[in-house]
RNA sequence: GCGCCCGUAGCUCAGUUGGAUAGAGCGUCUGCCUUCUAAGCAGAGGGUCGGGGGUUCGAGUCCCUCCGGGCGCGCCA
């Protein structure tokens, strides 16, 4: 509501200085510190006044009168230097914002398509904290896109054919000595990720001891591509499997999918061989003659420099004819945009708890009723900061070809990495040295086994929330604390990991993760929880009963009245809540605007915080005056519902109970 | 060496195209449960926004510089 609002004042107040002065400005809008001040300010008089060369104050007091009426707008003051301060009407507002409630926009069926492509993790161990922070800043983004109306579709792609999925099959070949069968076998048992979690550790030191066992790898590799041999077999079944056990890990935090692009396929359906004739054809590549990169095709990313004689350049396919990861990724980058003269063939894969189907790419037999995949104007790929070089090379790459519009329609979405606090490693039992304890965090690394496992979090959390609940509901039945138990444990970690803001490097710690109070997702959910007893309470009142039982409320109260609890100074604080709970659309705006789904986490939080004060100054349910009753129910629902809301986009629910 | 990011309260972090008196959580201390659930509320204390210079009506925010820290820069992914 608060952004329908603000958008009415900018554009009412931008035509009006466009007739008047003749001046085209945009207008910025602020919230004034205080309500004294108003709802909505701008400070556009202080850029009229240099334009103008008039004192800014004197501008405001002009235009202030002038301005012609706009809904929802009851007056306007000048204030301070120069600001224009918007008082909005409260009863209006209050009544506009409830009957708005929060539905999200439907997106249009023909709707320009948004690929965000998230999770990506490497198919040969267990997902961690770093894959979750992934996996919930892109399934939030996506929530908060969907709920803006727009038309997304989730990618998360699976490099099967990778060293690292390479490493663990030398790991059961040479390592345990395993068969196919054998391998079968464990990929069915429900932990396989961990077990790969340590072989892939056992694996990486293997190497180590003999730098010379490299060489197993780079065969095992080149059989991978090339899908030969037990060593194929193996990446394939191995790779499903702990596909597998990353969406049921996700599922457990509300993440779903509607495609993984697999590279096997990126390969198996030369892709590349596509791309790469793309790239010669515009002369994008070159092949190295001599220097460094001799033999290799390569992609010049500046002009020869005479000074340095050698021009930066990124390999995309090696003297030995191989392709590099970049290199695919470009032909993947393509595709997204239905840029490349081919597609992949699609089958099922998998059912999500809602019922959504998980489409898998194929290089054949595909399932004729796929949905159309790709063809995206715009793709977010949410991808950890490190890898910026890499994903401005692909962007570099598109530019290369022509594609400026599409290059600059290819969102990098970095987020900085999750570390571990010194203290959290220590828990852990890693040995630091004292350099490294007295830093702000520590790096984690799948390949040495360190980190801390999805699963494993998810798990201390559950148990958490079940003694919690336990502790406060005994007699309830079991099936239901596990499902809250649950809730609550989820709200923490998404909370937990959305709360900061991308660039910021979390410092894990089990400390912070593990808290339900203060600034968590169990406190936002308290806070509907709170406001859901209330309802419970109220209707099960016999003359209340009747009507609360379609779950509507239904109160009366004139508009008149509404006015009146709404009126400063005493309708102040109520007025805040009113505000505040009809300002999630502005929140989730900004979120969008800014790619930062921390907006929505704070925004939640502060909602939460002003309705718990409310619920404790204002007793509802023994409130004597009729009238003041309804109003504060009504009040209740509002912030309720908006937070409800903030919550859902946030992948939270709120349980019945907590 | 080059590139990107960060430096705000004891700790962890917000601070939306530059805007009004810089905020929150945790921790510390003090109060509040016979009340709609205390996973809560109220209060206290805590700041040269890393240092310096500049831009302007106005800078935590923009520019320059220095200091400190993180991450990249491979014929790995």
């Amino acid at each position: 509501m608060y952004q329908v609002l603000e958008n009415r004042i900018r554009e009412t107040l931008a035509q009006f200085l466009r007739e008047r002065y003749g001046i085209d400005v945009s207008i910025a809008t602020s919230r004034p510190p205080k309500t004294d001040l108003g709802e909505i300010a701008t400070p556009v008089c202080f850029e009229l006044a240099r334009r103008l060369r008039r004192a800014p104050r004197q501008l405001a007091e002009e235009i202030a009168p002038l301005l012609p009426p706009i809904p929802g707008v009851e007056r306007w003051t000048v204030a301070g230097g120069g600001y224009l301060n918007a008082y909005l009407d409260r009863a209006a507002f209050f009544r506009d914002a409830s009957l708005a409630g929060a539905a999200a926009r439907a997106p249009h069926p023909e709707a320009p398509k948004i690929v965000v492509e998230h999770t990506n993790i490497n198919p040969n161990k267990a997902a961690h904290i770093g894959h979750l922070r992934n996996a919930v800043l892109g399934d939030t983004f996506v929530r908060l896109l969907r709920h803006t109306g727009h038309r997304v579709e989730v990618q998360n792609y699976i490099d099967n054919t990778g060293v690292q999925v390479a490493d663990v099959v030398v790991g059961f070949l040479h390592l345990e000595n395993r068969r196919v069968e054998d391998v079968r076998q464990l990929a069915a048992q429900p932990k396989f990720d961990f077990y790969c979690w340590d072989l892939y550790a056992r694996v990486t030191q293997f190497f180590e001891e003999d730098p010379a066992r490299v060489e197993l790898r780079n065969r095992t590799l080149k059989a991978i591509e090339e899908g030969y041999g037990i060593e194929a077999e193996l990446a394939e079944l191995i790779a499903t499997a702990i596909v597998r056990c990353h969406l049921r890990t996700m599922e457990r935090i509300g993440v779903e999918y509607d495609l993984l692009p697999r590279e096997s396929e990126i390969l198996r359906l030369k892709f590349w061989d596509a791309a790469f004739a793309l790239l010669q054809q515009r002369g994008a590549v070159v092949y190295a003659t001599s220097g460094k990169n001799a033999g290799c095709w390569v992609m010049p990313l500046s002009e020869a420099d005479e000074a340095t004689a050698a021009p930066e350049a990124k390999i995309l396919v090696r003297s030995n004819g191989t392709v590099t990861y970049v290199g695919k990724d470009i032909a993947y980058q393509l595709w997204k945009f239905g840029l490349l003269d081919r597609d992949f063939a699609y089958r099922r894969f998998h059912t999500h708890p809602s019922g959504h189907t998980v489409w898998i790419t194929a290089s054949e037999a595909g399932e004729p009723d796929a949905p159309r995949f790709g063809r995206a104007a715009q793709v977010f790929n949410v991808i950890d900061s490190r890898q910026s070089y890499l994903q401005n090379i692909v962007a570099a790459g598109l530019r290369a070809l022509g594609y400026h519009e599409q290059a600059e329609r290819s969102v990098h979405f970095a987020y900085e990495m999750v570390a571990l606090s010194p203290r959290c490693a220590e828990e852990l039992g890693y040995p630091l040295s004292e350099e490294e304890r007295r830093r702000a965090h520590v790096e984690v690394s799948g390949r040495r086994g360190t980190g801390v496992k999805a699963d494993d979090l998810l798990d201390r959390l559950e148990a958490r929330a079940r003694a919690e609940v336990d502790a406060r509901h005994p007699d309830d039945p079991d099936a239901e604390r596990a499902a809250r138990a649950h809730a609550i444990a989820v709200s923490a970690l998404r909370y937990y990991l959305l709360k900061y803001a991308r660039n910021t490097v979390v410092a894990f710690d089990f400390k912070d993760a593990l808290s339900f109070e203060g600034e968590t997702g169990p406190y936002c959910q308290y806070a509907v929880v709170r406001a859901r007893n209330i309802f419970r309470k109220w209707a099960a009142q016999p003359t209340h009963s009747a009507t609360a039982a379609d779950g509507r409320l239904e109160v009366s109260l004139t508009p008149e009245q509404a006015a009146r609890f709404l009126a400063p100074p005493e309708g102040n604080e109520f007025w805040e809540l009113v505000l505040l709970a009809g300002s999630l659309d502005a929140a989730v705006e900004a979120a969008v605007v800014a790619q930062e789904p921390a907006f929505v986490a704070k925004y939640a939080f502060q909602l939460a915080q002003a309705f718990n004060n409310f619920y404790h100054r204002h007793h509802i349910l023994t409130e004597a005056d009729a009238a003041r009753q309804a109003f504060l129910l009504m009040l209740t629902s509002l912030a309720m519902q908006q937070l409800e809301a903030a919550l859902v986009l946030l992948g939270i629910e709120a349980p019945e109970k907590m």
